[in-house]
DNA sequence: ATAATTGCAAAGGATTTGCAATGCA
DNA sequence: TGCATTGCAAATCCTTTGCAATTAT
């Protein structure tokens, strides 16, 4: 009846985590949870945001979105579709996709020196951006 | 009497400050803040956790300090002047420093495609670890 | 009917902060 | 003495969770 290993959840379709997905796919501004939130709440205003919470885990480990820690102190989100973007420059005010290639070297170089298999890789820069430069 | 810009700030020695950043120049395992806290307490009975927090604050403002975010709940920290190690590979249960030679190339490419003055950047790997790999 | 999903509110964990007491310069 | 620093506890912020009601299959 059920897998010995792992217990089989069987997925239901549901409004909430339909759209939460959809408008992650709708933005490259990789959004907090809370801004997902507000930005469903006039949509669905029974909503609530361990409903948000609870689907973006659901949706984490469904491999359909990634989570970014970022720095500041919300986690921010995207879809694992968007691989290319996954670089990031932070300045005081401003995060900032840096859309280089991709650096499979990096990976290989890596699991060289540790032994691990590696998956894949994310770079953070660090800078200060023309705002910060030359103020206006 | 006080600078016009930023309100000068004078410094104290203080006893808790000066043994935290020597506990985390004494070790390269990017300790918690907590696992500092631990450290210290015996030596200092009447270290509270909010002295820790404060004083790895102004080490950081200060520049002695880096604070990183690795996908774990807890930030991790180092002493400023460890440079080489800024990358990391997270499997479920390990994090380990990577010893890559610095790459100054990807500064300079992402101050290029983003016009941001570039001061350093950290990898990410992910993956799985020997451990996991092949359970023993 | 069964079990996943929801909304709500309360709990959780890491970090910050207000305040009176302490201690360095 | 003046003001940064401390310890304590309460507050804050983001996120998770327990539970009864709802909803999809």
């Amino acid at each position: 009846m059920s897998n010995q290993e792992t217990l089989q959840v069987q997925h239901k379709n549901s409004k909430q985590r339909e759209r939460i997905f959809q408008i992650l796919c709708s933005t490259d501004s990789h959004p907090t949870a809370d801004w997902v939130y507000a930005k469903l709440k006039p949509e669905i205003p029974s909503l609530s945001l361990g409903t948000v919470y609870r689907n973006l885990r659901i949706l984490m480990e469904r491999a359909k979105i990634r989570r970014l820690e970022n720095g500041s102190s919300f986690d921010r989100l995207m879809p694992i579709s968007m691989r290319i973007i996954i670089s990031f420059v932070n300045c005081v005010n401003q995060v900032m996709d840096v859309e280089l290639p991709h650096n499979e070297t990096l990976n290989s170089e890596a699991a060289r020196v540790t032994g691990f298999q590696i998956d894949d890789h994310r770079i953070d820069f660090t800078g200060i951006c023309k705002d910060c430069l030359s103020p206006s």
